[in-house]
DNA sequence: AATGAATGAGGGTTCATTCAT
DNA sequence: TATGAATGAACCCTCATTCAT
């Protein structure tokens, strides 16, 4: 669903114009529904459950989606966009693998755990419609292609020990997604130590001695 | 579902009592299921697919089993199964705490391996009723205590660093589960390698220097 | 929907008043709502699409226009008018029954299809709203009733021989019907050549030898 | 939907087999399926009206048929096998393209008006899937154009007058067409005077005088 | 021991309609 | 005059479940 052009109207600093409204509105759609997602899955969440967590009507939805498939399709897309953060921002700093690779785990989870939710679907791959997996599988392939990308650059300069780059991605990305299915925003551990002491563990078992 | 008695009937030693043939065809349908339930998931996963890939109609499921619901309720029990034998297996041979760890771990993923599907349900644990989701809950909560004392206790022994454990569990068992979903019997690794792979990352990563 | 008085408003004859303004946009929803009728049918047409080819939103539409069904309602009392002209027409310049015939199908089918759409909606009759459809109906009954008159006029004065009145009148509706599903303005036929042909079809059929 | 093969079972002449029981029950629902098509249009005959005019759930529809959109079909092919057993008659039987016009047109009607409902949805082709649209447009284009060719015959042979064929099949195929929206099978007329009056009109207005 | 047939609840989606602005 | 936003009814369809055979 793309929103049509609007003209910028008056008051510009004040109110919300009706596109934000809209996107804000949407935005909050989009959240509501990726925490049932990632709570219930994606087949075991009702519009109806969604809307009426927003207090509205189901088909209100509609108005701002084109579709359910709609919302799982964004949420993914919003979550490899927290990966294409993180593995830039890692690019940008680390100064070998085993740096970049702390740099990217850390980054990633605590964008994920940030906004979680928006991004906590990755469990649904398979929910995804063939034509969405395929763009949504793309990028995790990007992903998972650039993580173990970094993990042969580790090996080769050194900073890691000799370990196999495809089964420690699976690895990782495992304790990643099932975070999304425990982790609790006002809970007991805040993203940013979690983030931390994952990036932990992932180095402790990767590095070399 | 419980089983009415049935007479032992002759031929006792040559050909399979009732009772014997009923819970093999059981055995097989949770199986299926398993399997099923892991690749899709357990709301997306119809019985109508279970049954044909049986070779028997959905009404015939309904001989073997009460509901769906217990269906996913049995393949969680047998998963824990597994978790029991490993615990059983890793005291009896572990003599501190990072020993016992990693065979927990190693036998875990090796008996879960073998029978895929029969336990890849992990996942679903939020498809399960109410009543099942608390006897299942507390096995998994028995089965991560027992986990995170281990870690507690190899940090006390000192074969371990000093992690946190409840945050090292998650982080485990996130992995554990996720392998559920690309895990390919037929596939390049095999479950004993991915099982000493996957120990020897997590012993790295929790061992002390 | 009826309009409420309006002041006449000076510049009366250099702009148009507001009232026409008003009818000729309801005339020009009426139109445009037909052809759609016609093409997909009633129930297959949504506002959104009469409102889209408009340029304007489905809402606007409800400031000049009560209902869907009134846009149906006023279609059929539009196309009828045609019938109550080509009627007239008949009346005034046919001899005899088989004149009057040839008069009344050609003038009807020229007015019809010059003005396509307005009236392709006689298929739709039964999506009337049952109030509409008697209204309806009793103006299609006293059409085909005059029809039907002419046909037995004409045998009984000699110049059409003897056919069943009824079926020969559902005969020919079926013909004129079907011409709004085929009929395209700016086909290989103009409008006058169909009339014509079409009337030289019943006139054949009809006519005494 | 197709129905897979079943052992033939005994009692073959004395009871219905299952096979049997489906075909009727099958072609029962078409047919009341059809009758309402024909009388509301396709898209205000709601599956719950056909049902309950059947005396089942809407659900047990779905048992028999895969799709609204597959009666919508199954109906249209049954009204063009009509079309082939009449050409196929009047083609074996006409010895010119006047007495196989006419031989065609009315064994085509005999048998829509003999099982009306089944076929009476040549309305509705709009409503056709795109793709089923285009299996039943070549059927449907493979009928007129039989015909077109026969009235090209009828002229070339002497039998007919120099009219218009596309036009003149136009002419025709609206009356029968509209006739599944007057013909009842109880009503005044029955369905072979009907066909023999429309082929005496047709006749009349097309023959060579 | 298994099947065919049917049911009912629930889900996604569309759309005419309303109303405040 | 016209729009954005929301509603509720209706619809198609799926699926677990039942029951007679």
């Amino acid at each position: 669903m793309v929103r049509r052009g609007r003209h910028a109207g008056a008051w510009k600093n004040v109110v919300l114009t009706q596109d934000e409204q809209f996107a804000l509105k949407r935005r909050a759609l989009l959240r509501q529904a990726a925490r049932a997602f990632s709570e219930k899955g994606y087949h075991d969440t009702s519009l109806t459950d969604v809307a009426k967590a927003l207090g509205v009507t189901k088909s209100a939805l509609y108005y701002y989606v084109d579709d359910k498939q709609e919302i799982l399709f964004e949420c993914h897309k919003l979550s490899h966009d927290f990966g294409d953060q993180a593995i830039e921002y890692a690019e940008k700093h680390g100064r070998n693998g085993r740096e970049k690779i702390s740099l990217l785990v850390r980054t990633y989870l605590e964008l994920l755990t940030s906004e979680l939710g928006a991004c906590a679907v990755l469990l649904e791959f398979n929910a995804l419609t063939p034509a969405n997996r395929k763009i949504i599988g793309r990028r995790r392939d990007t992903f998972e292609h650039y993580f173990r990308k970094l993990v042969q650059t580790g090996i080769a300069d050194g900073s890691l020990r000799k370990v196999d780059p495809k089964l420690t991605v699976f690895f990782f990305m495992g304790a990643v997604n099932w975070l999304t299915r425990w982790f609790d925003p006002s809970g007991e551990h805040s993203g940013e130590h979690i983030a931390k002491e994952f990036a932990g563990l992932l180095d402790a078992a990767i590095r070399s001695r």
